[in-house]
DNA sequence: AACCATTTTGCAAGCGTTTGCAAAAAGATA
DNA sequence: TATCTTTTTGCAAACGCTTGCAAAATGGTT
């Protein structure tokens, strides 16, 4: 053992010897099963509340029982856009009494698909996986245990799948009208990390919206990023270095916009007067840049809110396996874009 | 049974039978235990790999052995100082085969105590508890059962508590110094969430720093704040409105700080030419705000660290129990603050 | 070959809970 | 009172794993 038992682990036995009845009786009670007649049922309770029973979760999951445990599937928690996304999250949670395994990936594939079969052994009673990296390598299991997941962020492998996404096409494609509508011709794209759909969507966006105004797709102007700080700041670079760099560019997540920023601002461009910046997200520093941030607003803590309501739902009926959602984007004007400077 | 079992649900059976030995001998390679043959051992460990077991988490606890999930406590996930802490713990977690069981509390006490009491019923082996509300409801009952625990940014109930903090005291006291340096006589004060001891340190460092500069204590500029940006937000206020407003503000933390900002932005006041403004913990805003914030950094990243592998030093080692630490604190120097204006 | 010490292995019990099913109890009806 | 139906209760098995201890196997020494 590693730690010693004490006088206060109390197991559903002495509930029921405090009671006078089977532990089967206080297993039915614990549970709301009937088949309890209610003095019965009350005398538990109170035996229960009298010695400050707390049911084993780890004994409740492997006999059988639900675990009220949530798997939560993440790359990195200590993102804004996460923290939004968590926010979600927790607060359906909280209203259900359930709790979260958290599991972080650092992006690796290896550890997503162990941690899901790890977590679908009974541990959870089901999973939420943000941007999943190789849902191919696990949706067939479980599917096949009938095991309740949701994606958020990214779609499955077809659309059998659970996931709630958010417009990222329509998103890239309203980014770049914008700067269009503007007047911006030249406009630079910073994608995200290519492996997920997001920044591939929203790449799809920026040539459609290009295309739609007769404005030729210029390769140049597109440059690969990974969606961390640094890309944004370097892919800045790229795009300024060029023979004739843009006057607009369009980052794929405000963290990249963020690093183009002080790329800009070292090479003393003035945002939006030289050169103007949208962003993707709207997490909570896109209001607080200097200068605040224009940017499509995918609406992180509902995405959250809704995957985990969705979930709950499946697990609380398995016959009702939920439908796939995308959640609309909103431009969000601030105050780093404005018409170009000739 | 929640969902249906597949065969893809190896168990510890199924390995002993592929590697003709009992499953008691599987448990030993399992978990290195010595008393295998290395020709056994190595039989064991080809039939795991070739039928892909997962050890069964709870079946594992509920035996007595080790869960390798770390039970962490927190009031709330989405904020940047919960995920600079996390950083630290999960650096820590990932390079030790860890998990963790994620309990949000929302600040409230009866939460607080019955996340721990089920937490160390087994499923988790050792406790992270962030700025714990009521120490006092469980530290008696951990300690009664040797159960691993680290409390991070608050102290507990006396000397024999293991707790990794900042030093808020001297923290306080650097920024009020760094004011009063300047020159400033009228140096506002927005405390944290008084139940924190952080949040009551500071405040002490303040008056301290005062005291030994021989400016008496103006109760007036002590305005009582909860570490929420609202709360910054109308201390600020209430600070301005005074018959003889302060002349600079030291907020207890930076996302009050933040708060602040905005009312002195409202009322065309410009910071640090019209008023100066020292936060605490430096989070990652504080250094894209306008303007960029000077405070007083504490080491979240490191404490998460640090709290998290004396923990498993603790869990590893039972009979050797960590020792409390306390991290220093450093003024940043940003361009918040300057002379006051007369 | 006999004896002793150490290593290896497997049996059996147990962890705390859920649940199928049989037995007992209760209630209704003739 | 006897019969039938429904409700209530408890027994027993099971979940997947760990571990104490006895039995078996191995190796070394006389």
């Amino acid at each position: 053992m590693a730690h010693k038992k004490t006088l206060t682990d109390i197991t559903i036995i002495d509930v029921a010897r405090e009671a006078g009845v089977s532990y089967s009786t206080v297993s039915r009670v614990v549970n709301n099963k009937s088949y309890v007649k209610p003095e019965t049922r009350e005398r538990v309770t109170q035996a229960m509340h009298r010695l400050g029973y707390q049911a084993n979760l780890q004994a409740r999951s492997l006999a059988g029982g639900h675990s009220h445990v949530i798997g939560l599937l993440v790359h990195n928690m200590s993102t804004q856009y996460m923290g939004e996304i968590f926010r979600g999250i927790d607060d359906v949670l909280a209203t259900h009494n359930y709790e979260v395994m958290l599991y972080t990936t650092h992006r690796r594939r290896t550890k997503e698909s162990a941690y899901v079969n790890m977590m679908a052994r009974g541990l959870a009673d089901g999973l939420l996986i943000v941007l999943p990296r190789q849902p191919e390598a696990y949706i067939e299991s479980l599917r096949a245990r009938d095991f309740p997941y949701v994606l958020i962020d990214q779609v499955g492998i077809d659309e059998h799948d659970v996931s709630v996404t958010a417009a990222n096409f329509q998103g890239g494609y309203d980014a770049t009208t914008h700067l269009i509508e503007l007047g911006h011709r030249r406009i630079g794209k910073i994608t995200g990390w290519m492996d997920m759909v997001s920044a591939r969507d929203r790449l799809e966006g920026y040539k459609a919206a290009l295309s739609d105004h007769g404005i030729p797709v210029d390769p140049e102007l597109i440059v690969i990023g990974d969606f961390e700080k640094i890309s944004g700041y370097q892919g800045a670079a790229t795009l300024l270095d060029l023979a004739a760099p843009p006057t607009a560019v369009f980052a794929s997540n405000d963290v990249m916009a963020q690093g183009a920023l002080e790329l800009f601002r070292e090479r003393s461009l003035q945002v939006p007067q030289d050169i103007s910046l949208v962003g993707f997200d709207d997490i909570p520093i896109a209001a607080i840049l200097n200068p605040p941030l224009t940017t499509l607003r995918q609406p992180m803590v509902e995405m959250g809110r809704l995957a985990t309501q969705m979930l709950l739902d499946w697990i609380s009926d398995p016959e009702q396996k939920p439908a796939s959602v995308i959640l609309p984007t909103e431009l969000i004007h601030r105050e780093s874009t404005s018409l170009p400077q000739s």
